[in-house]
DNA sequence: TTGAAAGCGCTAACAC
DNA sequence: GTGTTAGCGCTTTCAA
């Protein structure tokens, strides 16, 4: 916690090493064109050497700003949060914030504590929010907004989201992956996810508009309620097998839950895609290599971290940001492929 | 960038408002005993009612402290990154972090540049540093180790490595596999994986030492050259099939890696575990929820945050720490199970 | 082109 | 118990 005291270089000692003034080697530092040429290689050159990095904190404080990010990761599931789909968000957001000489403040937080979520904008440690899971904290949400947070929130508009959203076309994602499985021949199709959720609530009025489209029913028979995760998914499904509706499709409401279908799938000797057709949603990596290669929904995550980190600057700069929907796409492979189809019967 | 400027309340406001100096509200916020209980309270509340708190930059400026942490993250495959491993451990670094009220400070970098890589101490952003991903860059942490960055690493232990390593134990890790798949009855057990990584290469150590111990042959036939991510292990794994080695039992470097070689043996028609019996590592949340389930090392990733932590901070506070080798365990799951054992030979 | 001096928001002697 | 004052390491007017 505390790091080493007195040893540590600072402007002065760069000054004295350099015969000039402090002022002279902030100057030198930050590029200032009033420095003469060689003054200013002089003393870069004696930083790099000392490894000296003028000191953040100081620097900010005296100029008033903080370039620094803070990210809010909120997740049910706490003690998993091994959604790759998260990672790969992430990632891509700190690598936005690292070209734009920003730092990203991470901290996970549990979704039933809202009040502690700006925290990091209080304290002065960032200047503006990311939030990563917007679960069902919208009015909370909207709360710290109206205080005047600076933030931007990966998930979906609602009707009454003051702040802006990030997020994919769910309503889209949901409708081309079911109507995809209707072109393959499905008839009887089910979805399986969430339902307060509100991104799982697109995907799901996405799934009923094709039905419709296509003037199939989408009786609540074919309504799996299952989480995200693999965790509550597989079990959840299992039960409604259990059941014996017949179906012939599913659309899964993440990639980590059509998984775990497709392996429930076929531990009861039931092929995919022959006798069930499966599509996902999010496009994980690994989706590409198993058996079968699973057909998803690709959200485009660098455009969707470039979109968080660019609303996030201009809300803090202007004061405003808009909500920005991205497209998604359609990735077929091989577990809604047309084979040998057979409607399915328990 | 620009945090709204002037709006902020600050500590001279609150102590206006509550009619003292700031130096009673400073010690009346940081619960100094020597305020009257009264004073403290008032000021206590009046400060959440305006939602102020400390600025934390100011303060560490002033305290010459900084309750943060740089977690840098090294990974060969930038564009992806997305192993659920890593977002599990990060998660609980962040709790462990959080609980002693600290920050996390989040980097991703390319490998390839390990000059940056102190960045974030030098400028005084954070006190130190956990690197997650050593790759081969042994002599570079070494070089900045022995420079006083204070910093703790994910990964193996290598005989020429200064700073403080933590990791699980890798031998124990391949050792326990492959004897697991001894036991099975597997008599040809290849080994999928990289070489030069560290923890890869004393994973393979342990493999090794399980089929000397059951005086068993490993011909450099049963070595698959293979990387820890499902892009390059699954078609590595297929040509090696393609040369038709005989075996019965592949122990992969990751869980990714090991899904990946049985979605190829499936896409063949070999059955796993009935022909191939497969073990990976790493105890990925999906893999308990496929077909098969998926046999696995388990590495402690909330005990290996903690000792990251732990160990970072005092390494921050007496100048050492000790490396820590975490326990492996061995999880059994379907796709090594005995059942019909049969010698698969191509 | 460079230096002196003031001050960012806070804490901690030292006073009373 | 509480206030006054100095200063954390830096940037930036202002003056030279």
């Amino acid at each position: 916690m505390k790091q080493s005291p007195n040893t540590r270089t600072q402007m002065a000692d760069i000054a004295r090493l350099a015969g000039v003034s402090a002022s002279t080697v902030s100057r030198a530092l930050s590029g200032h064109p009033a420095i003469a040429l060689a003054t200013r290689e002089r003393i870069a050159e004696l930083a790099r050497s000392l490894n000296y990095q003028v000191n953040a904190g100081a620097a900010n404080l005296r100029k008033r700003t903080n370039p620094t990010i803070g990210v809010l990761l909120l997740n049910d599931n706490m003690q998993a949060m091994s959604d790759p789909f998260i990672l790969k968000l992430l990632g891509h957001i700190a690598d936005e914030l690292d070209q734009r000489g920003m730092a990203l403040l991470l901290r996970r937080a549990a979704p039933n504590d809202p009040s502690s979520m700006a925290a990091m904008v209080d304290s002065g440690q960032a200047g503006g929010l990311i939030v990563i899971g917007q679960n069902s904290l919208n009015q909370d949400i909207n709360a710290l907004f109206a205080r005047g947070i600076p933030m931007v929130v990966w998930g979906a508009k609602l009707p009454d989201s003051a702040y802006p959203v990030v997020g994919s076309d769910n309503e889209q994602g949901g409708y081309l992956a079911t109507r995809h499985l209707i072109e393959q021949g499905c008839e009887r199709i089910a979805y399986m996810g969430e339902y307060e959720h509100a991104e799982a609530h697109l995907r799901h009025q996405g799934y009923l508009r094709a039905l419709q489209e296509a003037g199939l029913s989408s009786s609540a028979h074919l309504h799996i309620h299952a989480s995200f995760d693999s965790r509550g998914a597989r079990a959840r499904f299992a039960d409604w097998l259990q059941a014996g509706h017949r179906f012939d499709g599913v659309f899964c409401i993440s990639d980590v839950a059509a998984l775990s279908a497709i392996a429930e799938l076929t531990d009861r000797g039931i092929q995919v895609p022959e006798a069930v057709k499966v599509v996902g949603y999010d496009n994980i990596e690994l989706g590409a290599y198993l058996h079968p290669t699973l057909s998803t929904i690709d959200q485009p995550t660098q455009l969707a971290a470039q979109h968080l980190v660019e609303g996030l600057l201009q809300l803090m700069q202007t004061g405003q940001a808009l909500s920005q929907r991205l497209p998604t796409r359609l990735i077929a492979r091989e577990s809604s492929a047309t084979n040998k189809l057979q409607l399915f019967a328990m």
